[in-house]
DNA sequence: CTACCAGGGACTAAATTCGTCCCATAAGGA
DNA sequence: TCCTTATGGGACGAATTTAGTCCCTGGTAG
């Protein structure tokens, strides 16, 4: 079996006993600290791990009696089999950890507050997409509260968001709105499909907002003045909290099919990402902004919460360069994205030096 | 990291978390018969399964929750993840089955009521003969009650057994009892000192039966004569539960310093195995008893249960002799002995027909 | 000798799991 | 077309497990 095979089997394992690697990590913590802090006592070893005695001490008597540490006068200390064993999963567990490290890394790095990192990489591995999906809709879930309104973009990625989106208590009833106009995707993927389904599962409801896409400045002005579309728009300023997903410049402007006019604008100003439907370079400078109505960049700052939702290593660039161009709170990604992220960013600061 | 380290550390997970590996294996099964069963209903998967449709549900519950199956008005069936999961995962949970499957297999060919084979090969993985001492504690422990008169033999197995016997509840009060006088062993293998231990960690108390190892003859019949002695043997022919290991004939002999006369005479005669100092051939007939007291061969009848403890690929023989020489209730064992015995089997039968 | 912290016991409250019914409803056969 | 049947989902209380809190005895360092 070879390592992308190996991974892939891990997330499978990781989708039907994730609370495994919870407890392996948490009890693989308990022996490192026990093994590093000597004999050591109960109620200072729940105080040094944050947590209770009473729960710690459900812990230690489990693996007291796999026979991994033993109890004396002075303190629990590991057994010879809990060095060895913790020997073992040591490399497995430094893994565990290490995407706790890359997030705190990023978040450091982008300046995002929160930041998550799921296992895998959206561009190999098939589970990596529906992780992010996974993360992010019990994030949000727990984010949310009754009188938010959230505002969802379109793509892929969020489309997993709305699939693995729980259905939660009857008690929030949150208005969902796409946060822009139909984009010229598969319907499954576009902001107003993702909206209808996501408020299906919050058990609130909807707005549509059709227009069509590839507008004209003319029929633009038109549609801006169209009341219905007018107070469509009100209800989207009015987001309280918005979901959204960071592209590559080139492949979304593929995507929806630009013209060569506009691809060859992109190209010059050096795209990278592409969000909300504006374009930026690495610097986070916006270079181009797509003819559709919906929320603008002026209106984040007013946001409660700026989520996004973005993986896989080539889309790292893109996400550096969202980060720099408006405020994000809370940043979904992968490994093979954060991998990237770190990278690079770390390369252009050792340039800067 | 190679094979063998891998199965290390899969041991040292496991023992850190073997509770959540038991639910992989049963999610693995749910997810299996799903497949194979089509959209089936809970309650008719709950029958299927054994189990009832409440903790059926559960799981069902959290399955679809991480998007594994659907849900509809047929019943529930595999998502496309499902499927993928399931693929992921056979493989590894068919080396979970596989152990059961030897278990089983064992258990009819060699004509034992209960087999239990633990993970690895006591022979070479260092954690295989503490998982046999674990199972066979635990086993033990559910099996005593508290009239039991619980005789056990020495050796480094069951002293694995009494190293992870957890400490009982107060209520059962057992008496222990060595099976055979001592056997020239270190004192920590021998089977006075493993009945004190096991006695304690039961709240029960243990008797010592305490001869010299080597006897002459008429030194036998002196001490046979004596009433402490005599006292001692009565307690012991009275237990009800045997506990013992079995061993390699050759290993035995050269462990106990056998004479260059026994030594030879067990070669003649083909000896493989070794249990309660008796020596069998590979047909399971007596080939020469050691001069000591203690359980005798004819007192194995009238137990309650007859409890064997042996792992390692060298011991596959001795196994299935002393399987043949008498009856055996509970056999404890590892994959590394329970695969020989199953391959060697195989050809015995295959070469009578 | 004393003061302190250790592990372990014990009891209670909270949370979770599990057994058991019920129901509206979709599927499938007659 | 209707009727039987089995399905998923809801609800609720009993039973079990988990967690908070306090206490006790005992070893150990100063």
């Amino acid at each position: 079996m070879d390592t992308k095979d190996e991974a892939a089997m891990w997330s499978a394992v990781r989708r039907l006993v994730p609370e495994l690697s919870e407890e392996l990590r948490w009890r693989t913590r308990i022996l490192e600290r026990i093994y590093a802090l000597g004999p050591i006592g109960r109620r200072a070893l729940a105080l040094e791990m944050g947590t209770t005695e009473r729960i710690l001490r459900a812990n230690l008597d489990f693996l007291r009696e796999q026979g991994l540490l033993v109890a004396s006068a002075a303190g629990v200390s590991l057994s010879e089999d809990g060095e060895r064993a913790l020997e073992m999963v040591g490399e497995f567990a430094s893994k565990l950890d290490g995407r706790a490290e890359q997030a705190e890394t990023v978040s450091r790095l982008l300046r995002i507050p929160t930041v998550i990192v799921v296992e895998g990489d959206s561009d190999e591995v098939g589970f990596a997409k529906d992780n992010l999906g996974y993360r992010a809709a019990e994030f949000l879930k727990r984010a949310l509260t009754p009188l938010d309104i959230l505002a969802v973009t379109g793509g892929t990625t969020m489309a997993s968001v709305a699939r693995r989106m729980s259905v939660a208590a009857p008690a929030v009833t949150i208005k969902v709105v796409p946060a822009r106009g139909g984009l010229g995707e598969t319907v499954e993927i576009q902001a107003n499909s993702i909206a209808s389904k996501l408020a299906e599962k919050l058990g609130g409801h909807s707005v549509m907002l059709h227009v069509p896409d590839r507008l004209g400045e003319e029929a633009l002005d038109q549609l801006l003045a169209d009341p219905y579309v007018e107070q469509r728009l009100q209800e989207i300023r009015q987001a309280t909290v918005v979901l959204h997903g960071i592209g590559s410049a080139l492949e979304m402007a593929e995507r929806r099919q630009a013209s060569q006019s506009e691809l060859k604008l992109l190209e010059e100003n050096c795209a990278v990402a592409e969000a909300f439907g504006y374009y930026f370079n690495a610097s986070g400078d916006v270079v181009y902004a797509m003819p559709t109505v919906g929320l603008r960049l002026t209106d984040l700052p007013q946001l409660r919460i700026v989520m996004a939702v973005a993986g896989g290593g080539r889309k790292a660039d893109a996400v550096a360069a969202a980060a720099k161009a408006y405020r994000i709170d809370v940043l979904v990604t992968d490994e093979g994205a954060a991998k990237r992220m770190i990278e690079k960013e770390m390369d252009k600061r050792r340039e800067i030096e």
